[in-house]
RNA sequence: GGGAGCAUAGCUCAGUUGGUUCAGAGCACCUGCCUUACAAGCAGGGGGUCACAGGUUCGACUCCUGUUGCUCCCACCA
């Protein structure tokens, strides 16, 4: 069979894909074994991959491809997010390019653009994750739109209202004027912006010629001012106590209150008030009973109260009103100002704050089961430094404003009646019933009753994520959800802790009275080099799609996870990916070396190949124990980078290397069948990590049967292994490492057979691994010696000489002169620990197991110069 | 302003209960090899006062305190 020398990853990765579709490889069932289930956090129906996707989704894979092969019954749940502030945006500007404005369309127009957007956008990124090799239950996939989910949204909604635990109220809330609608604090970016401080002079209502200077960022919300405010405590402003101030333009009378919120220190220690306006001034308004007026239009431009600006856009105000106060002689001075300004996540304009009619949910009582499980490590978080951000955001949790002005979403299933007040039902025909009922009028219909015409925020949908794709909402005690629930493990970033995470864990004991996953592993934010977050905007992203084609996903994969250790940002590196693609490169030439030898079933085994394997076989234990550990404990880039040093060094570059006969020699028949079948356990091990490569040569490794795949057999099982085995070989590797020096120094080629004499001492280990040594060191002859040979090129191991016979003459002096080095080192080195064993508080208090650690330190270190003085002496 | 975290080789990062598995990996670098599986490779090598200053301890990269620098989260800046 002729084997191309690099591995070509492009058909092989399609094939094998196909290959596990066309066999339902990645479906489950409800059946007796164990269920180990994962939900995806579901990516936005229209978005694209990004590496933060890569990293989380190869995870997911990872521990979903681990369960499968340890006998569980493993189910991971893809789907979609209908994102509504994202999507809609995105309709939006599709539709300013067509030259549709949104206020033209009716809400059913807007919502049929959204759902034809959808149906051409959506899914993408999931025949993306295909390509990642992730191994979804396809046929489960959700839509946190689809009919069953937004069933169990709008059910969730009445069962919380009916609770109580829904209302409504007129809250300042992050308006966009972008989007047109309020968003969470939580989607507002503040950022600092050069700005001004404008220093406003207010009349005295009672004497003109004297004024209140108050200090302002925002001129322009002067018109909605309805008091000024200043400290009692502040003498410099005292003569404003119990005065009116007229606000200027507006030529309006507002009172002087006095509250200690205000620092004497800012400004003049005058503030303007404006409750619909400032959060603060918002709270003030509340506590003095002040009027709030608000002068904008939701498009961020003034609206009647803003007198002759109406219609103008506040920042065109700001800069109109700065004039005209100057012109009035009413503008103290200006000075340039530092200060941040929130923006919009998704549309990046300034937010307004504003009052509005919202609705919210109680969090107060609703929270604290899923406090106290992350708490008691019920749910667990990894890296548990998390549980501290937890703790601190729930502690202090506010009510959730669910209510977004948009029309991509679930509608609020909120219905006003035609005289006032309002009912809450799942449907219209429910609606209409209620309706009837509590207006007691029978003749009501349909078009008396308006809907509200809010959606719930996005996150009211994602938070059912782990009941609602098992249908648990709508069918509580339906067999898939009474198998998959709780879930298993969830992969996530750590910025949508609160947003997401913290609300499933909610949602799931208010609705299942049980956690809704045992383990979130948060992985970091995937960074550049600059250290910058990787995003779409600042195009520092490299294309996931390019990056798998040009380093296959394979590759991708393990770049990916080398540097991703749980919680930790990443900074992305070209050169991880570089190493991953390497890695499978090695793997695939392994192969072809193994697959290309000839058998010849005449010969013996050879006594080397026979210790290679009892030594390798131990090797791959020790190597499976510290690879399930490292799974245990979420180190997952740790578990990958064993499973790539059992590979590389341990498998590839001495197994082989024992194993391996010489130049088109053929191999005996049992080292070749054991080394397929370490082979072929070790691409089970690396299967999870990259699932490609290892099935391409998993297949071709022995004959295989149509329907077996190598995502469906055992993960190698791990057994004990003998400690002094592999002890024993490192100091055989020692050697090796020792004599290839030599090698290389005295420029011995490795063609050139050499002869090795050793001089062993009761140090010297029992098994010295010869065969291998001659082998790998090309060695003709191994004798053991109790007298220093000739003109040979010496070295020492531990504490035992080796010597190798050159044909010309060493050079004694530049021996001498490295013995000498070598032994005032190792004469220091037994300084330091004798000083340790000499100190009666380090003997008195020291544990026995360090204290004989620093004897047989001090032993081999006496030994050690015992041997090279002799050397010295003898040259 | 409140909270959390980080600082280890030129770069990106590991380092688990304080003690030879402790100073490590990969990349980059230097030297020598196109040795018939692999130059996407092989062999060898250099490189770190573990941010700084104290303290606890027989012993500190590891624990404590402080300093400096950076990051994130929350609140918020008229």
């Amino acid at each position: 069979m002729e084997i191309a020398s690099k591995y070509s990853p492009e058909q092989i990765e399609k094939k094998w894909y196909d290959y596990w579709m066309r066999h339902n490889f990645f479906r489950s069932t409800p059946d007796e074994r164990e269920p180990y289930t994962i939900v995806i956090p579901p990516p936005n129906v229209t978005g694209v991959l990004h590496m933060g996707h890569m990293l989380n989704n190869t995870l997911q894979d990872v521990f979903i491809r681990r369960a499968r092969m340890t006998g569980k019954n493993a189910c991971w749940v893809p789907g979609t997010d209908h994102a509504s502030i994202a999507t809609e945006a995105k309709v939006v500007a599709k539709l300013a390019e067509d030259g549709i404005k949104k206020s033209d369309l009716t809400r059913e127009q807007f919502l049929k653009h959204a759902w034809d957007w959808t149906y051409k956008h959506g899914g993408i990124i999931l025949e993306q994750l295909k390509k990642l090799g992730a191994s979804c239950d396809w046929e489960r996939t959700c839509f946190t739109m689809d009919e069953k989910r937004s069933q169990s949204v709008l059910k969730v909604f009445v069962d919380l209202y009916n609770k109580g635990l829904i209302y409504r109220g007129v809250r300042m809330v992050n308006w966009d004027p972008g989007a047109q609608t309020a968003i969470s604090d939580e989607e507002v970016n503040y950022k600092e912006q050069q700005g001004k401080l404008y220093y406003l002079r207010y009349q005295l209502a009672d004497d003109p010629k004297r004024y209140a200077v108050v200090a302002t960022t925002r001129p322009e919300t002067i018109l909605g001012d309805t008091a000024v405010c200043i400290n009692p405590n502040d003498p410099k402003n005292a003569y404003l106590k119990g005065k009116k101030v007229i606000v200027p333009i507006a030529n309006k009378e507002i009172p002087v209150i006095e509250d200690e919120y205000v620092d004497i220190e800012f400004g003049t220690g005058v503030l303007k008030v404006t409750p619909a306006h400032d959060v603060n001034d918002y709270m003030l308004g509340e506590k003095y009973h002040l009027e709030s007026i608000d002068i904008f239009n939701d498009d961020g431009t003034l609206n009647e109260h803003g007198l002759q600006y109406a219609e103008m856009d506040r920042f065109e105000v700001r800069k109109k009103i700065e004039k005209d106060l100057e012109e009035a002689g009413l503008m103290e001075k200006v000075e340039p100002y530092t200060n941040s300004v929130g923006f919009s996540e998704r549309t990046d304009v300034p937010i307004e704050p504003k009052l509005s009619m919202q609705w919210f949910l109680k969090m107060g009582k609703i929270s604290e089961p899923a406090f106290m499980s992350v708490m008691d490590d019920v749910v667990k978080l990894h890296p548990a430094k998390f549980k501290n951000t937890y703790r601190h955001w729930m502690e202090s949790i506010k009510d959730w404003c669910i209510s977004r002005q948009l029309w991509w979403g679930h509608r609020i299933p909120a219905y006003y009646l035609p005289e006032g007040g309002y009912v809450v039902a799942e449907t219209d025909e429910k609606a209409l019933e209620l309706a009837r009922q509590k207006t007691e009028n029978n003749n009501l219909s349909m078009a008396d009753l308006r809907q509200d015409e809010d959606c719930l925020d996005t996150w009211f949908s994602s938070w059912l994520w782990p009941i609602s794709v098992f249908d648990g909402i709508n069918e509580p005690c339906n067999k898939d959800i009474a198998y998959y629930y709780p879930t298993n493990d969830l992969v996530t970033a750590p910025e949508i802790l609160f947003f997401w995470v913290a609300r499933m864990i909610i949602a799931g004991y208010e609705y299942r009275d049980d956690k809704p996953f045992k383990n979130v592993y948060l992985t970091g934010i995937v960074r550049d080099k600059q250290g910058r977050k990787m995003s779409k905007s600042l195009g520092n992203s490299p294309d996931p799609i390019e990056l798998m084609d040009q380093y296959s996903a394979d590759g991708v994969r393990m770049g990916m996870l080398l540097c991703s250790s749980a919680g930790n940002d990443i900074l992305f590196d070209l050169s991880q990916v570089e190493l991953g693609r390497n890695f499978c490169n090695k793997i695939w030439n392994a192969f072809r070396l193994v697959k290309g030898w000839q058998v010849d079933e005449t010969i013996e085994q050879p006594d080397s190949s026979a210790t290679a394997i009892t030594w390798f076989s131990n090797k791959l234990q020790s190597a499976l124990a510290e690879i399930e550990d490292h799974f245990e404990k979420y180190r997952i880039s740790d578990a990958m980078m064993s499973s790539y040093k059992l590979m590389w060094d341990d498998f590839c570059s001495w197994y082989l290397e024992m194993i391996k006969p010489g130049y088109q020699q053929p191999i005996d028949q049992k080292t070749l069948q054991t080394t397929i079948d370490f082979f072929d356990r070790l691409t089970r091990i690396l299967h999870p990590f990259m699932p490609f490569l290892t099935e391409e040569i998993w297949q071709l490794l022995q004959p295989r049967n149509v329907g077996e795949s190598i995502m469906i057999s055992e993960m190698p099982e791990k057994n004990s292994f003998d400690e002094k085995i592999l002890k024993a070989f490192d100091f055989a590797s020692e050697v090796i490492i020792a004599i290839r020096a030599q090698r290389a120094k005295r420029n011995i080629l490795n063609k050139e057979q050499i002869e090795l004499f050793i001089k062993k001492n009761e140090e010297t280990p029992q098994t010295l691994f010869d065969g291998i040594v001659a082998k790998l060191c090309n060695i003709g002859n191994i004798a053991y010696i109790d007298e220093k040979p000739e003109n040979c090129a010496s070295f020492i191991v531990r504490s035992t000489e080796f010597f190798i016979p050159m044909e010309e003459n060493v050079n004694k002096e530049e021996e001498r002169a490295k013995l000498q080095k070598e032994l005032d080192y190792t004469r220091g080195f037994l300084d330091g620990v004798l000083k340790k064993l000499n100190n009666e508080r380090f003997v008195g208090n020291a544990p026995e197991k360090v204290l004989e650690g620093e004897r047989k330190k001090k032993a081999d270190a006496e030994a050690r110069i015992t041997v090279i003085e002799e050397q010295l002496k003898s040259l």
